[in-house]
DNA sequence: CTAAATCCTGCAATCGATTGCACAGATGTA
DNA sequence: TACATCTGTGCAATCGATTGCAGGATTTAG
């Protein structure tokens, strides 16, 4: 790449020490340094193009100015806007972010961490549901600061930025309560997310304060086809027996749609469907789909506001952000359908 | 963050010099390393713990092993598949990536351009469409090492992979036809991209070559609401002059479906609609949208083999990739309506 | 048995910055 | 006038690796 000039270059363009032209350029340290000197080196610097190096200031600094962001897959609709929320409040600040997908597989997120940990980076932020609570302490002894994403780990030592799950279900529950519904069905994500947890929990408890019937049943992932499975699954033995399904995000409800359709019952006359997340293009699908609305972007930037803290302040306790979320209804809620 | 031993400490554990211990754990120079003392000094680091420190590389061999992917917008659904594929690729090979959104907006791609080169980035990856000839040809200049994906520009001194928009135009136009279609239209994208002028100009060809009447209308962006509103605009004083519409992409066919549906339009009964890119949950949409699929995976991947092939490898010429496409029949497209 | 070649390993320079310390000259204080 | 303080700059060590070169030990050749 690049030849481009170094800060030896600018020092001997300005006539002054490498040290000077150093002190001169860092906004920080400028003041110890006279103003015409100052304004000298900052002209040779612009004259000559220079650049900074930050391999060889994060080598002496220890700082690379990185963080490394892991998520699960980048194609899953909810990520990108995290993302690109986390980059919007680092990048202005002089951050930039390294994202790596683990697939959900530990051996692949060991393999990301340690490539993340030889890049230097000042801190992670960990949006994998997967990732334990044995191996978030295991980071935290080794001093590693991170902040969680859309996902907590109760007891873990880290901070999160999580929506409000509960009350989400409790809203989606309430809107089909509100529609007549009676008997309910929830899809939940994996067992080891949080958020699955949560959701199920929040869906229980939801069915029993309005005095529904609420059944639940697993997920393998949090995919169109392993809710259209579980969906089949449940459907062959229990057709006719609900009239409102909310699914632990909207790619379960997709899988429902699916399966929906194949057993010849239509959404939503026969039965309603409520997604979670409110996923890019929920509004475009058949029928646009009711959803609760979580404000991924503004966790990103939560996120990020949070580790930057940490990183250049002092390290604050385990807090925990649990940002609002809404209700969107769509399409795909009506009327309870009498069974 | 952690503190990592480093190799002197690892050199001193395993009683050897440091230089004896880079290059018994470096797979190029271990061989002028007996055997014994290579055993030794591995152990030693795997009982430390020990893991190299790219910085500290980055900085003596002026590799970082780092690309820098650049993208309008994370958030537009066709990129995720982009970048896995650059990183499932790069991944294995030792290299991470650094993503940056530019907004299609010049004042922050050249911000975002002069951070990845602080960084020190071993690469460039460029997905934006609106980067022209003349800063492409500075960057070579530089002696910077690039490729294009997803966009080309034509007389660019870089290597390009893109999909084989011309074919796939010509796959849609030729469905149309074979429903019997006469009287088509086609939204193009803004006229800085590459995609856009290409995809245009192989509908007027298919058009002429099937003997169809086919008008063009301009977008200002990639987006639904361009879309949307173009296609308003264009309705609103040429209701019932065309049967079906080929969309330049898949957000484009998007806001086509609002604007039919807002003008009482029913698609594909009254106007059948094609999109482009196969983008995620185009099956969902409602109506599930015929389209054009682009392999945007295998572009990344192949984006990723070429840059590292110039990288490691000598510069190749600046050749170009094209990549089949195929026509995926869903349910936005029917037999022409009397019109 | 000696000279040459080969094999290992250590020494030290280097990549491009940052930063504690020293010091010269200017300024302030009594 | 004498001494303390302050300002601005330079010197040199340092971050953690890689790598050309030198040289001792060992092997091979003649």
């Amino acid at each position: 790449m690049g030849n481009r000039p170094t800060l030896i270059d600018v020092a001997k363009a300005a006539g002054v020490h490498l040290s000077t032209a150093s002190r001169a350029l860092n906004e920080s340290t400028s003041a110890q340094i006279s103003p015409e000197t100052v304004k000298k080196v900052s002209k040779a610097a612009r004259d000559l193009g220079y650049t900074i190096n930050t391999v060889a200031r994060g080598l002496r600094t220890k700082r690379t100015q990185t963080i490394g962001v892991i998520v699960p897959d980048l194609t899953n609709p909810i990520f990108p806007p995290i993302v690109r929320g986390i980059d919007s409040f680092l990048g202005p600040r002089g951050y930039s972010v390294l994202v790596v997908n683990t697939d959900n597989d530990p051996e692949s997120e060991r393999n990301h961490f340690e490539s993340l940990m030889r890049r230097q980076v000042d801190g992670l932020i960990i949006a994998t549901g997967h990732t334990d609570k044995i191996i978030l302490a295991n980071y935290h002894n080794q001093g590693i600061t991170a902040v969680m994403v859309n996902r907590e780990a109760a007891g873990a030592p880290y901070p999160a930025v999580v929506g409000d799950d509960a009350s989400g279900i409790n809203l989606g529950v309430a809107h089909l309560a509100a529609l007549g519904h009676k008997k309910l069905l929830h899809l939940t994500g994996p067992a080891e997310s949080s958020t699955s947890r949560t959701r199920a929990q929040a869906f229980s408890a939801a069915c029993k304060n309005h005095g529904l019937q609420g059944k639940i049943i697993k997920c393998s992932a949090y995919s169109i086809d392993a809710g259209q499975s579980a969906m089949d699954k449940f459907l062959n033995q229990n057709l006719h027996t609900i009239t409102g399904v909310v699914a632990g995000n909207d790619l379960l409800a997709l899988g429902v749609y699916h399966s929906l359709r194949a057993h010849g019952l239509k959404c939503p006359q026969d039965v309603s469907v409520i997604g979670f997340n409110n996923m890019p293009f929920a509004n475009d699908f058949q029928p646009p789909l009711t959803t609760i609305d979580a404000p991924h972007y503004e966790m990103g930037v939560q996120a990020a506001r949070i580790i930057l803290n940490e990183i250049e302040g002092e390290a604050s306790s385990p807090v925990k952000i649990m940002l609002p979320v809404t209700l969107i209804v769509r399409g795909s809620t009506a009327v309870a359908k009498k069974i």
